[in-house]
DNA sequence: CCTACCGATCGGTAGG
DNA sequence: CCTACCGATCGGTAGG
């Protein structure tokens, strides 16, 4: 019905991302997408080998898009860094809230190499933010002896589990500095702070 | 093959739970659960009236799990509570982890009065974990004009993706233990402490 | 818990 | 991007 400027690929790589991350890869089927682009299942072919096609693509858009956003955190004060990488990362739920989801949760049906190449894009980004803590706590911005493996994983929990409830938010950026916040000074009520 | 002292009906609860979670709802066929079972497909409709009755039952299971390991944290200090809410938490991951993971991420495909039912458990479990936090703020326990929103999201972010990398943990109580003093300290330099 | 069977849909192919 | 079609499998039912 509507005209569109994109591409039909592009519109069955939005679709997908769309679909996949709504209702699971599973629960997708190639003729659900055909119907969302206004083809027939069998033209859904001329842009793909085969189903898993769709959401290797996707996998990989999505740890494009987290690496990117590292990428943009610039040099300096490591604490800063830090606080910047939790913001580029919540960032990227929000903006891509789609790619976003099938990157956190219907990866695991990939298989074969696509698998591997997901898992190793994966750890490479978790080994950037494991790599930034340690900056902060070298130069002694964080906690001397500070639990990096948890302060990760606390991280990582924080900015991944978003994609649960970010539809709901308007802006990203407080809720990135609230994170923060809380991260950095902890809910315990310290007698050296107001 | 193995001979079972379980009844058939909960073999069946417990192969849906674990094929759910691995493979996912619509990643897993009744042909795959009566295969585990070692029966034939039809007879699985002999315990169900169908596919989706299973995912309700676990999402029940799950809610009931949680629920419970809150009910065991014991009155008394406010901010002990939240500590030992936490690991009470961490401890269904841990212990219930194929349960756990239905509740955290296959709820969504159900449908009807069973989906209501399990967002009014999951809501109401939030906002008991939220009610932990209020009472620990009025007690002086926290710090005063803590973010309780994103107390209680940062809590459950750490909490419900556990479900993802739980399965290589050996001692959920030293996890517990580490996210607590995480969560109560934060990962920042204090000037006040050692 | 079994055999036998249902219509619908699945991912995918042939051949334009 | 279409029509026409494939074998396999889906969730589920009938009737023991």
């Amino acid at each position: 019905m509507e005209s569109s400027t994109a591409s039909t690929k592009s519109r069955l790589s939005a679709e997908a991302a769309r679909l996949f991350a709504q209702r699971g890869y599973h629960g997708t089927s190639i003729g659900d997408l055909a119907a969302a682009l206004g083809i027939q299942k069998a033209s859904v072919y001329s842009h793909i080998k085969g189903k898993e096609d769709l959401l290797a693509e996707i996998a990989l858009a999505g740890a494009e898009a987290f690496h990117a956003a590292l990428d943009a955190v610039p040099e300096g004060d490591p604490a800063e860094r830090l606080r910047l990488a939790l913001r580029a990362h919540l960032g990227v739920v929000d903006q891509q809230l789609e790619v976003a989801t099938v990157w956190l949760n219907e990866w695991r049906y990939l298989t074969g190499p696509a698998r591997e190449r997901f898992l190793a894009d994966r750890h490479h980004y978790e080994r950037r933010i494991r790599r930034l803590f340690e900056d902060a706590v070298a130069a002694g911005a964080l906690r001397a002896g500070l639990d990096i493996r948890h302060a990760v994983l606390a991280f990582l929990s924080i900015g991944n589990w978003a994609y649960t409830w970010m539809a709901h938010t308007i802006d990203v950026e407080r809720e990135a500095e609230a994170f923060w916040s809380l991260l950095m000074h902890g809910v315990g009520a310290h007698p050296s702070e107001p």
